[in-house]
RNA sequence: GCCGGCGUAGCUCAACCGGCAGAGCAACUGACUUGUAAUCAGUAGGUUAUGGGUUCAAGUCCCAUCGCCGGCUCCA
């Protein structure tokens, strides 16, 4: 844990000391309830409860209801030392909390189940009628909780310590804040927030679906859906292209034999789909599509000289994730990565690591994304791969990310077993981060299909291989731009770029004349002929969230003119079709958001 | 997968304690021909997610399945 300045531990101990507040009302309600664990969190706070029945929102009314009771009655938090004995009595029917007191003896666990740096120590809080086992800090009094900035906000499942073998418990999560204002500005953020959901907006839009017939985590793209994803790989394989790599395709289906020395019938399996048979061979569907890539390797005898490879390949891939897991376009069970491969030799492994970094930061700016945290996840316990190789990896990723000057974090340990990686997270236009980049070395693949390149002296050389998604998914990414752009896509990507709105039946022949050229100069357009009022026209093409709005009446067309006006309202007015064609692909090519 | 909630017209939502399934928007037809965020009128639209059960009677109660939502777990 970071050191917090001053006023976020006030906040901190406020949305603890809530969560005591909120655990006493409960109690009251269910004399028999037992309570797990109440810490504060982001924004706000949690308690777990095992109660004899579901919770209702009704219930969460009175509870919160009785908390402003509680703060009114304003008791102190009072802290104290207990020995082992005193904290095994004060809690003999609170079986979680004897848990919690066996752990932090024992195996000198904290009551979230890190590992405690000090020395064992008992301690409790009492406040009113309740009392936890617990460390603290508090609030001194519960007056210092603002009774107008809580709200508790929902209920939920949560198993007892995060384990799905142990009891489901009922965590209720609530939100604390020093004043009434800072709870309004929170509300209206997570408004905000919702507003933007790519599920909503996907929907609006006319973007994409989904399709209980059809199988849940599938995503079906529609038009204008289809125009936006098309703008994206078209711009994704142009920059590829200019960045030296080459583009590949592969199947969908392998066989088993394939997934098998791949590792991926050993490791992966229960992420795949179950196999269908071929003439009697099993087949599956791909999970991932670096056994392919690494077949086309082994096509022929690789020379140094050859080397690096970079292919690329906007490949198709379905895995199976528990329906509790998917969520919109974010979490699909199938879904295109932006995925490659680069095989190289040692000594192009650092200027190969720098260059792919750069290339996915470039990738990532162009679509608007500017601030961004990386994480470096090293050699776990379990691994492939001889210690240098990691070392010599890890060494090369450590220095791109300090030569590119970005803000990292290292998870010692958290690598996968067969590769050190780097992830990158984007921050969006609401400050919410998104995992997109991931670049992986992978120590077990060429292994396991004994890849070879023939080096300057004549022998056989393992090549390194770095394993690459920028994007991430094509599905994920899409979603993450709906909702960084609340579905008000810059210029370059939006699906209909212009509008164009005759007022009356006599002006839909210049429309469409106009919408020749404008259509000949690479504009997206529609003409709004229907017989709706100018002003309806307008409604529709704002909420559709197009660019601009080209207004024509008599005075337009009598001067040969159009008349602009934007989606952020401003109306510029009058300009020759020229003039507006200029502005619109000026927009195109800065990538600008009108 | 687990806990809880939910599923009614294309969309957003009504329908008391079990008693004839309804509105706005969208769609369609007609009229209007309009100057920067919703013109008016009419028409059509439903096996109430699916399958079973209880009941004289089920959108409503019960069971199962599918899907969605809030979390948890998972995401070599």
């Amino acid at each position: 844990m970071a050191e917090q300045k001053h006023e976020e531990d006030h906040v901190h101990r406020l949305r603890h000391s809530a969560s005591h507040v909120m655990a006493q009302a409960v109690l009251e309600e269910f004399p028999d309830g037992k309570v797990a664990i109440g810490p504060p969190i982001e924004n706000g706070f949690y308690y777990d409860f095992e109660l004899p029945r579901p919770l209702t929102p009704e219930d969460l009314e009175e509870i919160e209801a009785r908390m402003r009771e509680i703060i009114t009655e304003g008791h102190d938090f009072v802290y104290q030392e207990v020995s082992e004995e005193e904290a095994r009595r004060i809690f003999a029917d609170q079986p979680y909390k004897l848990e919690l007191i066996d752990g932090i003896l024992s195996a000198g666990t904290d009551e979230y189940g890190e590992p405690l740096d000090e020395a064992p120590k008992l301690s409790i809080y009492r406040s009113g009628s309740f009392v936890d086992l617990c460390r603290g800090p508090h609030v001194s009094n519960a007056r210092e909780i603002n009774p107008d900035a809580i709200k508790l906000l929902n209920v939920a499942g949560a198993y007892w310590r995060g384990d799905e073998r142990r009891p489901m418990l009922q965590r209720i999560y609530g939100t604390a804040w020093e004043s009434a204002r800072q709870l309004e500005e929170f509300l209206a953020w997570q408004e905000e927030v919702e507003k933007r959901d790519h599920r909503r907006l996907i929907k609006e839009l006319d973007l994409l679906s989904f399709h209980e017939e059809g199988g849940a985590g599938l995503a079906y793209w529609h038009p204008m859906g289809g125009r936006i994803r098309q703008v994206i790989e078209d711009f994704w394989r142009a920059r590829h292209r200019e960045g030296g790599y080459e583009i590949v395709f592969t199947p969908h289906i392998g066989k088993a034999q394939l997934w098998q020395q791949s590792g991926h019938l050993d490791f992966y399996r229960e992420s795949m789909y179950s196999p269908m048979d071929i003439e009697g061979a099993e087949y599956f569907l791909k999970p991932m599509n670096c056994p392919f890539h690494i077949l086309m390797y082994k096509t022929t005898l690789r020379s140094y000289r050859e080397l690096p490879l970079r292919w690329a390949e906007l490949g198709t891939v379905y895995r199976y994730e528990r329906s509790g897991v998917l969520h919109g376009l974010m979490r699909v069970r199938g879904f295109t990565q932006d995925d490659a491969h680069i095989f190289c030799t040692p000594e192009q492994i650092e200027d190969e690591v720098l260059r792919v970094l750069r290339f996915s930061l470039d990738l990532l700016r162009a679509f608007g994304f500017s601030d961004f945290h990386v994480f470096l996840s090293t050699m776990p316990e379990k691994h492939v791969g001889e210690p240098e190789r990691w070392e010599q990896a890890q060494e090369s990723l450590r220095k791109a990310i300090e030569v590119e000057g970005l803000p990292y974090e290292v998870d010692e340990g958290g690598g996968a077993f067969y590769g050190p990686k780097i992830d990158i997270h984007v921050k969006d236009a609401l400050g919410r981060t998104w995992q997109l980049t991931t670049i992986q070395f992978d120590f077990n693949l060429p292994e396991r299909f004994d890849m070879t390149y023939i080096g300057e002296d004549g022998k056989e050389h393992r090549p390194y291989m770095v394993h690459r998604a920028l994007l991430g998914s094509l599905e994920r990414f899409f979603g993450v731009l709906v909702e960084h752009y609340g579905g008000a896509f810059p210029v370059w990507l939006a699906p209909v770029q212009v509008v164009l709105i005759p007022i009356a039946d006599r002006h839909v022949a210049y429309a469409y004349a106009v919408a020749e050229r404008l259509r000949a100069a690479g504009l997206r357009v529609e003409v709004d002929d229907s017989s709706e009022r100018m002003q309806a026209k307008i409604r529709d093409a704002q909420v559709q969230k197009v660019p601009y709005m080209l207004v024509m009446g008599n005075r337009e067309m009598e001067a040969g003119q159009v008349n602009l006006r934007m989606r952020d309202e401003s109306v510029p007015g009058a300009m020759s079709v020229d003039e507006f064609v200029a502005l619109a692909q000026e927009a195109v090519a800065e990538k600008r958001a009108l």
